[in-house]
DNA sequence: AGTCGATTCGGACTATAGTCCGGTTATGGC
DNA sequence: GCCATAACCGGACTATAGTCCGAATCGACT
């Protein structure tokens, strides 16, 4: 994972301070990497990193607090694919970053996608950052009592699905929302893996969003 | 909670054993209906029942097997009616329990239900369970990694939504099943309690389980 | 360069879930 | 009624998440 695309710091940080956060990211995805992220201990990743545990606890708030610090960059990735990229994952229209060749309408960039085909592409490439980070995810998610739902990336994705529901005339497309993200959710994903394998999941998804946004 | 009607313990136990898990699920009860679920410590009940904490944690295993133990009888209840019990929970037809009362067909009971009217029965009797013992719920699904899943409550569950589903004709009635059940994680509905309310959460989940039966 | 206030550091401390094993007690056969 | 054995009991022990505050460090200002 690139560190250096990890988000920005507060404007000013003591270099200690940045140094040591640098430090910590660094040997959390070192030991995740190398024994799982189930089976390193803050105690471990402070250790490693040099740290002591206060400074962990302080600069990352909890263990999931330090998972969503690590999966920063890739979020964001996702995130700005949503809100400008090409469609159908994005708006498409003008002035988006994808390669020139592709027929297009309006100015530039991609012909714009319908709802519905924004929603199967959001669960597509959704599907595709949870299930390579499924662990880490994971420990976002569950590490503290409601994790999931109090952090900012769930609202993000809340309400990207909502607006896509709500112009897709769902009833109640608050509520949709979470009940597909449900189905997306790390644990719940990870429990189906074994019984179902990747692409029924994919494809049941898929199905369920097409049939939320009819 | 009627404690008479508790899992029956295994046939040959011993009489200490037996006044101990009785002491215990009483100790548990009391202590979570005073203080809430989420402030009461594994310590505690064992001190409060008594015994010591070797043996709480032998006969209910851990946290959420406490939590199992202690809805057993009321989930029993539910299942005993999905299973034997009146339509439109219960398949309905000959020899149910109801009141003897309606306009039946067959030899007695109530008429039988369509799949699709089954499953909106469930959710919604289902939902009165949760919200009933919400925080109980939510302990024995939460207080270990995938511990909903391997419950044997979880998989009734499943076995039944997922039945329901294929004989309404769905596409793939297993990941349904598992779609629809994460919507009704007391995780979940805990947290979109304050956002929505009950209301708006049974209804929205009535409404997704009608989707899937379509 | 020196000083001073604010920020950060880090390890000792607490709370809690869950494990382990030596001692105790129930129970069934004689 | 007694004994051997198997089951059970319970508290000391471990591991881990998270807290707290005195000490050290930084960096802005003179």
């Amino acid at each position: 994972m690139p560190l250096e695309l990890l988000r920005t710091p507060p404007p000013s940080e003591r270099a200690d301070a940045a140094r040591n956060r640098a430090a910590v990211l660094e040997a959390a995805a070192r030991l995740f990497a190398e024994h799982g992220v189930e089976a390193v201990s803050m105690d471990q990743v402070a250790a490693a990193a040099g740290v002591g545990k206060g400074t962990l606890f302080r600069r990352f708030g909890d263990k999931a607090g330090l998972g969503v610090a690590l999966l920063d960059a890739r979020e964001r990735t996702l995130q700005e694919a949503i809100l400008r990229g090409p469609a159908p994952l994005g708006p498409g229209g003008p002035a988006t970053s994808g390669p020139a060749g592709g027929a297009t309408s309006g100015t530039a960039g991609t012909p714009q996608a319908r709802p519905t085909e924004r929603l199967a592409a959001f669960v597509d490439a959704y599907l595709d950052y949870l299930l390579e980070h499924l662990d880490l995810v994971r420990m976002s998610e569950t590490a503290s009592r409601g994790a999931r739902y109090r952090v900012g990336a769930y609202r993000f994705w809340h309400r990207h699905t909502a607006i896509l529901l709500a112009a897709a005339g769902a009833a109640d497309p608050e509520h949709d929302a979470h009940a597909l993200l449900a189905a997306l959710a790390a644990e719940h994903v990870a429990a189906l893996l074994p019984e179902l394998g990747e692409e029924r999941i994919r494809a049941g998804a898929v199905a369920l969003a097409g049939r939320l946004a009819r």
